[in-house]
RNA sequence: GGCCCCAUCGUCUAGCCUGGUCUAGGACGUAUGGUUCUCAGCCAUAAGACACCGGUUCAAAUCCGGUUGGGGCUACCA
């Protein structure tokens, strides 16, 4: 039974290489059956917030990684920590310095790791100072009430960053000091920015949740994460959480560390937002509405919208500034279009002429537009695109777009033709 | 500086452990062509990598050593 753990501190959102260590162990319980734990770490009172506490656990629960037992918070067990200390103090294994409780590091040995990622890893306790335990402020250092808390948890796998392998040799110290079998341990590389060095803002962001505001799906995230330093050892590449549980072996990881692919993310959520039934797609539509302060179309027409453009967008954001000219008279126009497509007499003749016809149709489904846009051409020996390009710059303010005749459709006969003839006046 | 981790296309990676099947496979991105009213999508094609040096071996991307390069840690932060 494998017992595993994420221990964020609250001083700040869930970055996203945080959350790749959380997936990991996420996937280990669930791999091998067990439990996967949150521990809280905040023993710095100053800089630990609440509104972080919880954005962080909002941003687990909407990856999907959610947590088997009621988290536990270090800052409720400080009496612990001391009574700790004072043990190794009386069995003569730390001394005191002041207020502080101090380890004692035995030098001129060595702490061999056999780490479950990298392999064999030897330190030598003459590169490692005594260890502060207790902190003159009576709280406790990271290494020691780790160290406690793990014990404490009976966490058997301890699967973390790299930036803690050099912590590691101290608290196996402490493990043998209190007595106790050390968990096995397994150290993931860092992911990185683009050129190399840490992950900022460039790159994409780092915080989970820029991401959600941007219009990710969760889903696609974690995927993208999965396989950043992970490959189930063949050509996956979309691979969704449930089969990851199913094909995860923590051998297959690589001690390499990862740089972060914005363009590589983007194509996997728009590969996972195509998946998607546009019936599925309305309510996370309808909330990137809500939070860039826009109003929510209504239901039919979104469906619509919706079926036309989840193949042309990499981000749910994207989709409301590709659709606004369906959502109201004001949207963007693109004014190199205009001037290309709109300016010239001829085009706003055509413009003219197209919507005579198109008042004369009985229904304006996408086919008879369609035909009567045929026909026309035909009639004027004129390309259809003569006539397509001016239209759709005319009802939608841009060069680009779903199919004209299906958008048409969905606008509606009185918003074309009175767009169309706006446009050619 | 010291200690530690790492090194395959621009990026993520398969292959490495258990040398020969690798003139190194896939994906993203890029370029070109096809489909089409544009874009996206879809399809096809192309360019593109074993960091370097030495060793072991009949044979090395794969094992060993060194060099170079990148990263982490070196706190009474976590």
């Amino acid at each position: 039974m494998a017992r595993v753990r994420f221990a964020p501190s609250p001083t700040g959102y869930l970055h996203i290489g945080s959350a790749r260590t959380a997936l990991f162990n996420w996937l280990y319980a669930h791999r091998y059956g067990g439990a996967y734990i949150l521990r809280i770490e905040d023993t710095d009172k100053v800089r630990s917030e609440k509104r972080f506490l919880e954005e962080i656990m909002e941003s687990l629960k909407w990856l999907g990684l959610d947590w088997d037992e009621e988290p536990i918070k270090q800052s409720e067990r400080f009496d612990i920590y001391r009574k700790a200390a004072e043990d190794l103090v009386n069995k003569g294994k730390a001394y005191r310095e002041g207020e502080a409780y101090i380890f004692k590091v035995d030098k001129g040995r060595s702490v061999e790791i056999d780490d479950m990622i990298h392999g064999k890893i030897t330190f030598n306790t003459d590169d490692i100072k005594d260890q502060v335990m207790i902190k003159s402020d009576g709280s406790p250092a990271y290494n020691f009430c780790c160290v406690i808390d793990d014990a404490f948890l009976k966490i058997t796998h301890i699967i973390r960053g790299d930036d803690h392998v050099s912590n590691t040799p101290k608290q196996v110290l402490f493990y043998e000091a209190l007595g106790i079998m050390p968990p096995k341990f397994g150290h993931m590389p860092l992911i990185m920015g683009q050129d190399g060095s840490k992950l900022s803002k460039r790159d994409g962001g780092t915080a989970v949740e820029e991401y959600r505001r941007e219009g990710f799906l969760p889903e696609a995230l974690v995927n993208y994460l999965l396989l950043l330093g992970w490959s189930p050892g063949g050509d996956r590449e979309i691979m969704p959480l449930d089969e990851a549980v199913k094909a995860f072996d923590i051998n297959h990881m690589k001690g390499v560390q990862a740089k972060f692919d914005i363009q590589k993310l983007r194509w996997m959520n728009g590969e996972y937002i195509m998946a998607k039934k546009a019936e599925a797609l309305m309510p996370l539509i309808k909330k990137q509405f809500l939070a860039s302060g826009k109003a929510v179309p209504e239901d039919n027409i979104l469906l619509k919208v919706a079926e036309l453009y989840k193949a042309r967008i990499k981000t749910l954001s994207e989709f409301i500034t590709l659709t606004d000219c369906f959502f109201g008279d004001d949207y963007a126009i693109d004014e190199k279009g205009r001037e290309k497509h709109l300016s010239s007499a001829e085009s706003k003749t055509i413009l003219s002429e197209f919507a005579d016809r198109l008042e004369k149709t009985g229904d304006f489904a996408h086919k008879t537009i369609e035909d009567a846009c045929r026909i026309m051409a035909e009639e004027k020996k004129m390309k259809a695109g003569t006539i397509i390009h001016p239209t759709r710059m005319a009802i939608s303010g841009k060069t680009q777009g779903a199919g004209l005749f299906e958008m048409m459709e969905i606008l509606g006969k009185d918003k074309v033709i009175e767009r169309m003839r706006k446009a050619a006046s």
